[in-house]
Order: structure tokens, then sequence, then C-alpha cells
DNA sequence: AAATTGTGTTCAAAATAATGAACATAAGTT
DNA sequence: AACTTATGTTCATTATTTTGAACACAATTT
């Protein structure tokens, strides 16, 4: 027995005023969550309820943060925005925080044999969280990576060619207008497959508070 | 209306056959894994009751999976268990090492004209502190964006193009293979200037400290 | 402007999650 | 063995979520 009663409200669960923020002593706030993601998808609120078949009526609140939804609800809602649960719910819980960013010299990598070219398109200042890039590679251009710690994700979009990701011991083949994410806590290598050049851009989220 | 009346049992949620799977077409089970938890630390099922404030009946059904969970019951105990919410509920649920988008499945969104293109390629979890897209803008093709909040910076790469920010008062020309970032703490825009349509990508560094 | 459509919110009713007390069972004591 | 203790389950009741329909409001269309 513990959050009961809170308001005369008709809804005890109303919280309105703090949403979007989560100070760790209370259930993450989905709301806002939850309607940016709708927004994105150009949904409506009853096309999302179609979707993924929960009324209308408490999606308003849940976006509003009006109601303390279900599992079952939240993992509805999570398969309509093909949106992973986990992350719909991590969104309050504990947002990076971001330095200054410095100026972007735009650095460039490329592969002993020239055939895959990275541009290092940022970084953050001094805590290395985030880096994006633009990459180049002409056929068979291959770009190998060493884990990046245990968490860290990074997130692909072709541009135009044909691209082989492989981490740890699965692959994918990547086309054009694709994206994938993927876990880069193993070594894992970028492949051009060709024949016309892989172009695409990356971003890289590091995990860099671990343990071990 | 889904899920509803599954058996005459007197939990309609019963579904305990499969407890501790995940086959992605329903909600995590996290039955297995509180308990898993639970023992770990030794607690009884009134110890954690009493620690995590939800009771001790509730407790024992969820942890049979014969209830369906609120956000803030599954929240309470995972708080009492020191358990990041979210490894609880991914815990059952297969992380997919890869998450692959196909091309019909990346939210687009379009000027009104038509002319400007954004295609959002990802967002950290969170609720707004990171975003980045990819853009394709003919000639004319407008984006206006409202402001983003206080310290939010955009960071914009042209691929090919040219293309005409303005944030605030002043204003930039970008040509093809150069990088711009600005702070959106103001409405801007952008546009192509032609002749060839404008293509590149940008990354959102949005600051929700939401002082002010 | 009136009518229509699209979108989000509110309402009463129904479904169900959460509670506390009673119950069942097993393990350990006297 | 009978008695206590410890632990988990079930039951009736209460509190809350979820629903579908009605409502309010704005934007379009006639």
């Amino acid at each position: 027995m513990q959050q009961k009663k809170e308001a005369s409200s008709s809804s005890s669960f109303a919280r309105d005023a703090f949403a979007g923020q989560n100070t760790s002593d209370r259930p993450p706030l989905v709301g806002k969550e939850i309607q940016r993601l709708r927004q994105e998808h150009q949904l409506t609120l009853d096309e999302l309820a179609s979707k993924s078949g929960v009324s209308k009526s408490i999606l308003s609140q849940i976006e509003r943060d009006h109601s303390n939804p279900t599992l079952s609800t939240i993992w509805r809602i999570s398969q309509a925005l093909k949106q992973p649960l986990v992350d719909m719910l991590s969104s309050g819980e504990e947002k990076p925080r971001f330095e200054h960013l410095k100026v972007n010299q735009t650095p460039v990598v490329s592969s002993t044999d020239g055939k895959f070219v990275l541009k290092i398109l940022g970084t953050l200042g001094t805590v290395s969280t985030l880096q994006w890039y633009e990459f180049k590679a002409e056929e068979g251009g291959i770009l190998e990576s060493e884990s990046h710690g245990s968490g860290s994700l990074e997130n692909l979009t072709l541009v135009s060619g044909k691209l082989l990701v492989i981490s740890g011991t699965e692959s994918r083949e990547l086309i054009s207008g694709e994206t994938l994410r993927f876990l880069t806590d193993s070594p894992h290598r970028l492949e051009s497959l060709g024949p016309e050049p892989a172009h695409g851009f990356m971003v890289n989220l590091l995990n860099n508070n671990e343990s071990f």
C-alpha cells in the first residue's frame, strides 16, 4: 500500500507536473515517449489504437501520464510502434549527460587498402559516449572493429550499395535504404559487397560506465 | 479487446505453460526472473513484500505469471531488488542482437509540399536527447523547426547539393561535403538551394535539462 | 456559415490487478 | 506425535485499469 489516493482527481495516478522527468524515485513516465513515437510514425490515437489493440481512451491517458499501464498494455503499444519495449521504458530513466561539444575537424580514417573510408563527423568532447560517421566503401572494402564494450550499440543506415555486417556469430546483409542497429560488445566487421560502392551513415552509442 | 477470457481459470492471464520463454508475440513473462532475483537475494515473499510495498499475494501471482502487473508494481519490485527495471523485463525477451529496419519501416516526415523529406533513422530510447536523420530535399524544399530547447545542438553534414541554414538571426550556406553544427534553441530553417537535390545527415543533441 | 471530418478527451460501465486475511503445506521444536 | 514456525497459495473485497460511446474542439468542405 503505497501509491494511493494522491489527489481528488478522478485518477490517483496523476503526477502531471513532472511528465518527462524521472527522478528515479518514481516509476518511469512513459507518456511523453509514447507520444513522441506515435507522432514520429504519423499515427493518430485512433490508428495506434487499432494497430495495438489498446483502446484510444487509455492511450490518451497514458500519454498524459494519467494512468499506470499494465505490462501487457505497454507491450502491445511497443509492438505497434516497432519499438523494443525496453527502450520505451528506459526513456526517462538515466539520461546521458552531455558536455560541451567541440569543433569538428572531420578526421578521416581509412582501411589499409584504402577501400573503406570513414569520416568522423562528430564526437563528444570529453566522454566519448557518442560518435557518428559517414562511410564510403568500394566493393570488398572492409572495416574491422574491436568490441566497444558491453552495452554499446551501433546504428547503421545504408544509403546505397550492399553491406554485410558480422557481429559475433551472427550476420546480416543490408541493402540500400535499410537501417541496422546491433550490439557491438564483441568484435564486428563491415564489408561492402558491391558492385556499387557502399555509402552510409553510422551512429555509435558507447557504454563506458562498465564494471569489469 | 484482445486478450480476454482465455480460460475458465480464475485468472484470465494464465499462460503458465510458457513461463520463461518469450516468443515475442506476447508480453514478456517476468515471473521466473523476479523469482530468481528474489531467491538470489535470499528474500521470502513476505520480506520482498515489505521491502517493495507490493502485497505478498500479488507477488506470488506475478512470479507464477498469473497476473499482468502494473508498471508501478514492476517498478517497485525492481527497486526493492536493486535491479534496473529494464533488465528485469529484457530477461526473457531474447534481445535480438540485430534490429533490422526495412526500408518501409523507417518513419518518414515530409514538408507539406513534399520537397523536403526527412527519414528518422534513430533515437536513443530516451525522451529526446538524441535523434538522427537522413534528409533529401529538392530545390526549394524547406524544413522549418521550432526551438529544441536551450542548449540543443544540431549537426548537419551535407553529402550533396547546397543548403541554406538559418538559425535565429544568422545563416550559413553549406556545400557538398561540409558539416555545420549550430544551436537550435530558437526556431531554425533549412532550405535546399539546388539545382541538384540536397542530401545529407543530421544528428541532434537535445538538451532536456528543462530549466527555463 | 453550416455541415462534415478528424483528432483528442471525458464519462459510466466492465474487467482485472492489488490487498489483507485465511488457508495449506512443509520443516523444525518440544 | 503434537505444536510451532516459516513459506507460499487462495479467497473475498477493494482499488484501478481498460473499454466503448459520447463529447468537445478545430480544421475542412460544402
